[in-house]
DNA sequence: GTTCGTGCAAATACTTTGCAAGTCG
DNA sequence: CGACTTGCAAAGTATTTGCACGAAC
């Protein structure tokens, strides 16, 4: 799948002096088409089993340039491992289970024009907003309540 | 100094059958008494200012048992160490430069309502918010747009 | 006195680095 | 070809764990 997201990040390795080696595509195609936050792991999974010789210091080294050139972003919650996506321009927020660690996917949008107003309060630049919300998924919720009925304040 | 707060920590870890041990104290103190996020590293440091003995997985043990007992708030931002600080029921938020790594603090109210809203539309419960805002501060931003002169788009 | 917590050392996990060989432009 | 990248193996860091001793209640 050859979409204008691709050609982007090629062009803009090329841009600032980078070789467009197999191993830096495949990494940012493999992280483009998952169109979800991936783990280090999960993404050098999946690159191997395209080309099973590419190494794991490889792939650090490809995600540090990436991040560097704004063409994917880190997102590392407490507890978690890191993990990367592209970056489209959007922010995007979370919702995590503090138990069963789901997570919920909430639009940009939902922050108004926070960034705006951040941006004139603090002189802050190129804002990107992420926020983080930790609590418990109703399902969890409900076993937790039954799991300590008595246990008041 | 003896605040409310230290003994609101020990009456909790007594509730839940946990003993309190003078390492306990001391780690929740120090936290408690820096007032502003710490590492494990900086923790440790202090607890073992006051007695060499304690060990680090101590340090790791307890910031473990705080945080799941709700007496300590761990946030770890991208490419950070993670920290710790003592959680107030207030939630705060932070803007991070992503060149010099200056962090400033905004308070709670910033995001309004959101918590009930997200409570309301997505069955989440207890939700703390926690937004972190990576830019860069004006000082960098100068610096850099004196140093990439050209490099347009 | 029991059970829980701690210190220590060792194990594990995660990430970075040095370097020779290979590749992109 | 030359400079940049890579794979591999080794070194670093960070965090967790097992266990015997000590402490809280």
């Amino acid at each position: 799948m050859h979409t204008s997201k691709q050609e982007d990040g090629n062009a803009q390795l090329r841009k600032h002096g980078y070789r467009l080696t197999p191993q830096r595509h495949m990494i940012l195609s493999v992280i483009q088409e998952a169109g979800d936050h991936l783990t280090i792991e999960q993404i050098a999974e999946r690159v191997q089993q395209l080309n099973p010789q590419v190494s794991l210091s490889t792939v650090y080294r490809t995600l540090e340039l990436l991040k560097n050139l704004d063409l994917v972003r880190e997102s590392h919650l407490a507890g978690e491992q890191p993990t990367y996506e592209v970056l489209e321009g959007q922010a995007h927020h979370h919702l995590v289970c503090r138990r069963c660690h789901r997570t919920i996917h909430l639009d940009e949008q939902l922050l108004g024009d926070l960034s705006t107003r951040l941006q004139q309060q603090y002189h802050f630049h190129q804002p990107h907003l992420a926020l983080t919300v930790s609590g418990y998924c109703d399902d969890c919720w409900q076993q937790l309540q039954s799991a300590t009925e008595d246990f008041s304040n």
